[in-house]
RNA sequence: GCGGAUGUGGUGAAAUGGUAGACACGCCACUUUGAGGGGGUGGUGGGCGUUAGCCUGUGCGAGUUCGAGUCUCGCCAUCCGCACCA
């Protein structure tokens, strides 16, 4: 019989359908695991071979860990509002609602191919109202709450709002847009309006003037990470940056936090580091500095880490956004400061990146006055100073930063170097070491001891504090677009004011165009009646992450229409053990999603503080793609390994008409009109083509569709090859050569059953030889699937049917564990054998320990092997050898030879230096 | 500039500090089949040798160790992230 895996495949899959096979409740009887994929977004283009990489790997280890008992919850659904099918939407007029429906369509047609274990009756989708409804509840959470620095978490507002009218605004210490002081007199007598614009700057969720990252070609603004290199990550169209009214949210509160608690996270340290950075804490002190314009005097709060420079300020430096800009520029200077804001306000994102090592400025005509020597410094504006990060204006010390020395060098500032015997005629010193000179009381110190003294001294002094500062800046909440979630918000007599929770979800209207309207508004312009009783609801939807922040926790309860998560549930389930995904969100989603999670945690509706304890990044599938050279002005194409011969021109080829490298000439022929009639220089009878690597893309024709690798060679097959590949953690190019060793080593499975009458397995007893290839075998998997090792797994099995299969093995006692073992890869097969021997339901229930009780630890003994008394190495022996068997063997000549020790041979290997080296074989 | 990761055959890759290159692709030889992207056996880092075997070999250079692909330090190269963050 032969190995049918089309047949197999459909069988298990529809079976898998109809028992609800992979349908999970909770179960307090069974420890629970929790293994989550990034949800994809569902593209017109459907998956690709590099999109399942990640699930099976995560669908391995949800299959594994049932078996192990464990009441393992993986689900699937789709991240659903996005600007593509807005795009298309556009284009063609077509609803994005319909595009993303069937784009989903598609998505779930081809992931059912690949035999994956998802709970589908828990899938979830960003677009759907039942789902977004969630959304919105925590956007108004959020908007009904604020950061409680003093308690380190959220509060409600309506608290705020008893501590204002008692003890005015020093009563709390609360995170916040702008510093503000007022009395509970002057709190009380502020009209309403006054009070919830001030209410405003506190809320967890806000509205405020913010310099935004613009993007024209897509028409809305755009969250730092969704920009790279001054241009949209989406559509790649230029970014600028804009003061805009914006929905945000105060990310930048739970900075310390989301920094803190990643030391509890099993994540790697290179995502724990690109969160770190992009968090950014740095320690240090804010300290203010009188400046005058004429004879007006202003306070200007600046930011520092080497508080221990204080004497060696010759200049401040103000961003150009900067509020005391205005204040600072003095009458004879106007014209010149406002030439300069213009040419800096005229820059794109772009611009100002590419010149960021010129340098440019201009000076305010305001002098300041440093607080500890009392001399006058100029102010001077200029871009290498962001208005985002700090307070926006900094002291300049040019001996001991770069940026400040560049700056003195090109407008002649005076550089006073602090630090003994350091040389500041080429560059600056910026090290922090050494001994402090022309610094007062500091003189003496090491910079290490200086820092803390100046600031104890400006802390006594009343000219600053300690402060830690971070990067990480508030998240823009809102999109000028169509395709995602409405706030459900409206503007009572012009005051942002929340819907009752009762009226949500509030579903997205009907517009007539995706476009904005001719006064500007979003598309929700459109919307016929966009009002609550009478009021204009907010016009701007949701950005992408906001339905993925907290999808995994949606999926514990999926159908609730009373929560987003009943207490039930989610101290079930409580958080996800195993997630897995791309890097490509380190510093999105996933510091969105804990801060999600931190502020539901905060307000009591999850029991964890971090959602996923343990992340895996799988690597991205590159695409291989192949190349013909056609010979210029021909239709004639010659083979790789002869084209220098000729002048040619290197064009792509579809790579799935193209094996190992060899063309398909005749299928060339029909590929495209163009070719129909193409003659081919061939070496040795053959068209080899050229490779190289690049992304997957249909513009390079080196695309490979998951559902043709199924149907040539099954699903199985590619589950185990995809894993065979590499590490998962490691990107790498797709290549379809080297798939056949992999099938080889299913239909040899196959053959191990089957033979040409039908099946072959015995009731026999297993030889010691069979037994021990089993148990290396078990061995090895248990140990390489706990440490995601599954290329060296499936290694691990080809090496274990290779040998059953050279000793004829076809007995039961061995085959039996085997493909339980294997069903976590290769489920379709595994399904099929297991029922061949006359199993009832499916392998999934089967439990694993059971079948490998006998094989233990204890079957291996591990002793330290000495070498004049000192432990030389440990070595590991079968438990029928016992330690004689090694112990003193210490041979003086170089020489290898086989030992045999309690009927094992053991080979020794003696190494010049007298040193016994053991290895069991 | 800062931070991180990676460097092993023709290729993808294995190696708790202990026989480097398992496993697989490809290639070569033999074999089987009417045929098939078939089945089987053996070989395959490089150099020398008819064989036995010898020499050499994990980006480069040091170090620790009886012993280093693995640990430490310094270079070089590639990839990724951040980037005027005061």
């Amino acid at each position: 019989m032969e190995y049918d895996f089309r047949k197999i495949e459909r069988k298990w899959q529809s079976y898998w359908a109809e028992h609800k096979t992979f349908e999970v409740k909770e179960d307090a009887s069974k420890p629970k695991y929790y293994v989550l994929d990034m949800f994809p977004y569902p593209s017109g283009a459907g998956l690709h071979v590099g999109h399942p990489l990640g699930y099976i790997a995560s669908d391995i280890y949800s299959r594994y860990k049932r078996l192990c008992g464990y009441n393992v919850l993986h689900p699937m659904g789709f991240d659903a509002f996005g600007l593509p099918a807005e795009q298309y939407a556009i284009q063609t007029g077509q609803h994005p609602a319909v595009t993303t429906a069937k784009n989903i369509a598609r998505y779930r047609e081809q992931l059912d191919r690949i035999g994956f274990s998802y709970d589908w009756s828990r899938e979830v989708r960003t677009c759907d109202p039942a789902y977004y409804k969630w959304t919105q509840w925590a956007f108004l959470k959020m908007f009904d709450h604020y950061y409680d620095n003093g308690l380190g978490k959220a509060q409600p507002v309506s608290r705020l709002v008893e501590i204002f009218s008692e003890k005015g605004s020093d009563g709390v210490n609360a995170a916040c847009g702008e510093e503000m002081h007022f009395t509970a007199e002057q709190w009380n007598a502020m009209s309403e309006k006054e009070k919830s614009g001030v209410l405003m700057n506190y809320r967890i969720a806000y509205q405020g003037v913010t310099s935004v990252n613009w993007c024209p070609g897509l028409g809305t603004v755009l969250a730092n990470d969704e920009v790279k290199e001054g241009y949209s990550v989406r559509g790649g169209f230029p970014v600028e940056q804009k003061k805009m009214t914006q929905w945000q949210l105060r990310v930048s509160a739970y900075a310390g936090r989301l920094l803190d608690d990643l030391e509890t996270l099993e994540w790697s340290d290179s995502l724990k580091d690109m969160q770190k950075n992009w968090i950014g804490r740095s320690q240090g002190a804010e300290m203010t500095f009188k400046a005058f314009n004429g004879d007006k005097e202003y306070d200007i709060k600046i930011f520092t880490t080497r508080a221990d420079t204080v004497f060696g300020v010759t200049f401040m430096v103000l961003a150009p956004e900067s509020e005391w800009v205005e204040k600072l520029t003095s009458p004879e200077q106007k014209e010149a400061v406002e030439a300069y804001l213009a040419e800096a306000k005229k820059k794109t994102e772009r611009e100002r990146i590419a010149e960021t090592h010129k340098v440019t400025g201009v000076f305010s005509g305001s002098v300041a006055i440093n607080p500890l020597t009392g001399e006058k410094v100029p102010v001077w504006i200029s871009e290498y100073v962001l208005a985002g990060y700090g307070t926006g204006a900094i002291m300049a010390v040019p001996a001991h930063d770069s940026r400040d020395y560049a700056f003195a060098k090109t407008f002649g500032l005076p550089i006073i170097p602090l630090i003994e015997g350091c040389d500041v005629s080429e560059s600056s010193f910026d090290a922090k070491e050494g001994i402090m000179c022309n610094s007062g009381f500091l003189n003496g110190m090491t910079v290490k001891e200086a820092i803390p003294a100046a600031i104890d001294y400006v802390e006594a002094h009343g000219i600053g504090r300690r402060k830690i500062n971070y990067r990480l800046r508030d998240a823009i909440f809102s999109r000028q677009r169509y395709w995602g979630e409405p706030f459900p918000i409206y503007f009572k007599d012009g005051v942002a004011t929340p819907m009752p929770e009762d009226r949500l979800p509030l579903e997205l209207p009907e517009v007539d165009k995706f476009l904005p309207t001719e006064s500007g508004e979003p598309p929700l312009g459109r919307a016929a009646d966009w009002t609550y009783e009478g009021w204009p609801i907010e016009k701007s939807t949701m950005p992408g992450f906001a339905g993925s922040s907290a999808y995994y926790l949606r999926y514990m309860d999926p159908h609730n229409g009373s929560a987003l998560v009943s207490k039930a549930a989610d101290e079930y389930w409580r958080n996800v053990d195993l997630y897995i995904g791309g890097t490509e969100h380190a510093t999105g989603h996933l510091i969105y999603s804990r801060f999600w999670n931190k502020f539901l945690y905060d307000l009591g509706y999850v029991c964890e503080k971090e959602p996923f304890k343990k992340l895996i990044n799988q690597g991205m599938i590159q695409g291989r793609s192949n190349f013909v050279y056609r010979i210029v002005n021909t239709n004639t194409f010659v083979s790789y390994g002869l084209k220098d011969r000729y002048e040619t021109t290197e064009i792509h080829v579809d790579v799935n008409i193209v094996h190992n490298d060899r063309l398909d000439t005749d299928a060339f022929r029909k590929w495209m009109p163009d070719y129909a009639d193409a003659e081919f220089i061939l070496e040795d009878g053959e068209y080899i083509c050229g490779y190289g690597v690049e992304k997957m893309s249909k513009s390079m024709y080196n695309v490979v569709n998951p559902d043709m690798i199924c149907d040539t060679y099954g699903a199985d097959t590619l589950r185990l090859y995809e894993m065979f590949l590499g590490p998962i953690e490691q990107s790498k190019p797709w290549d379809t050569k080297g798939i056949d060793g992999v099938h080889r080593f299913l239909k040899r499975l196959w053959r191990l059953f089957y033979d040409r009458d039908g099946l072959v397995v015995t009731d026999e007893k297993a030889t010691p030889e069979e037994l021990k290839t089993l148990h290396k075998l078990i061995g090895k998997a248990r140990e390489d699937i706990e440490s995601f090792s599954f290329n060296t797994t499936v290694s691990a099995f080809m090496i274990a049917v290779n040998e059953l299969y050279e000793h004829k093995c076809n007995k039961r006692e061995i085959l039996e564990p085997l493909i339980i073992l294997l069903s976590p890869f290769a489920p379709h097969i595994s399904e099929e054998l297991w029922e061949a021997l006359g199993h009832e339901g499916s392998i999934s229930f089967a439990s694993f320990p059971e079948y490998v009780a006998e094989y233990t630890e204890e079957s291996v003994c591990t002793y330290a092997v000495s070498f004049n008394g000192k432990t030389r190495f440990t070595l590991d022996l079968p438990k029928s050898m016992s330690k004689e068997d090694v112990e003193g063997k210490v041979l003086a000549e170089p020489l290898s030879a086989k030992y045999i020790a309690g009927g094992r041979v053991v080979k020794v290997i003696v190494v010049p230096g007298k040193i016994v080296n053991i290895v069991v074989k």
